[in-house]
DNA sequence: CGGCATCCGGGAAGATACTG
DNA sequence: CAGTATCTTCCCGGATGCCG
């Protein structure tokens, strides 16, 4: 572990495990079940080969994530989280929740189908919900998820859209569109960009359950000089 | 902002904010309230002043803190946070518990005062502390806190230590050593290491409410083998 | 194709020295 | 005390190539 902050602190120790560029968000990518190297890579837009490949290991030596090899004929690796990698949601859900209130969030920026369903995780408003009990499927590219709502709880996941009341169909940006962009449901459908199949009613009950606290106000910056020489040098 | 992750997930985004080195540790150190930028570097052990100025004009820009300067005669300059920039507790707070469970944690490491009094905001246990009412004071340098409990909450945070029923004094890693580390008080004040006046039985029961969760088990990591020549270049 | 190594350029972080 | 300037080191990100 190189460049510790020798603190004694819990979220500086926090740091050192997870602290360095991308590392949070692999474990964001492997919050909904283990993954390959590939979809990492494809779901982290930006990440380098290298870097994904150093944080893989980062991760594994600091006991969050494991490597397995699937069984023939799939033989491909996969890298899935350790139960105590599945415990830091929490932090995730905490960096969530906090920036949903900065000015400066850009909604339009592209958003992983794994981003999406963690975010529902996130910022469910059971009251809003009340004694709403739903079965809600969800179509992304060649995946699937299922979202259950009943009791004032929910739970998102990988899995089968089977027995699903309504199915959505597009791409995570789109639903995300319609449940935090006000985007109407019907204008949406209509541009295409989305499809929705089943129970029409209970599609428009789910996107109302995920409000976005307000912004927060920005103080004025009293303007920053630019540096004007001086000072020394060795 | 450069080098943004280019993504709309909150958690993306609030790295993008908050994510570079020590930015999160700065926050920590202004949670209990402005401090001047020497305090600051005193408590962050191993950032330099250059980084410094640049976390505090990059948290500034984002509109996590502002800088204020004091009435004279104390005509210094302090850092204080924004209502936003205080929301980001809940953040400190999942990293520090979800690190409490680490195996390589190292509680030996130096420890801010300001960190102690968060992590007993972050790990009181309710359920302990019952129905346990005290008023306790602490003075640690030249500083002191007060800790509340009451109706199974607790506050702590910075204050005059009047009308506390006891009184700690020493540094932080010596309360954290009773705290979390399971030193026994009689020990400790017998080192020397700590002073504690006022009533004996409240300091005891205090020490209790901060129980930390078992270690996280560490899989078998199957050996790496140490890269075996071969690859490419340019 | 998936995974990983190496090389390179740019930039942030760390250390040190100096100024007002 | 509160920073600023400079130098060095290391990490990040992109490109390329080898290997199973």
């Amino acid at each position: 572990m190189p460049r510790s902050y020798e603190d004694a602190c819990g979220a500086a120790h926090a740091l050192d495990l997870i602290g360095e560029r991308w590392a949070i968000l692999v474990l964001r990518e492997l919050m909904l079940g283990p993954r390959r190297f590939s979809d990492l890579r494809a779901d982290l837009p930006g990440i380098s080969a290298n870097v994904l490949t150093q944080r893989l290991e980062g991760l594994e030596a600091a006991g969050l994530l494991t490597r397995r090899k699937l069984p023939p004929p799939a033989a491909a690796q996969v890298y899935e989280l350790t139960p105590w990698g599945y415990e830091s949601e929490p932090i995730l859900q905490a960096l969530g929740r906090w920036s949903t209130r900065s000015p400066s969030h850009d909604p339009t920026l592209p958003l992983s189908p794994v981003s999406l369903f963690l975010s529902f995780r996130t910022m469910f408003d059971a009251h809003r919900a009340g004694d709403f009990t739903a079965r809600l499927g969800f179509r992304i590219g060649e995946e699937t998820f299922v979202a259950l709502i009943g009791a004032g709880t929910i739970t998102a996941e990988r899995g089968p859209i089977d027995g699903a009341q309504v199915v959505f169909a597009g791409t995570a940006p789109a639903i995300a569109a319609v449940v935090y962009g006000g985007q109407p449901l019907d204008a949406m459908i209509d541009a295409g960009s989305l499809s929705v199949e089943g129970d029409r009613a209970v599609a428009e009950r789910f996107v109302t359950l995920f409000p976005l606290p307000p912004k927060a106000e920005m103080p004025d910056i009293p303007v920053r000089r630019p540096a004007k020489a001086g000072g020394g040098g060795r």
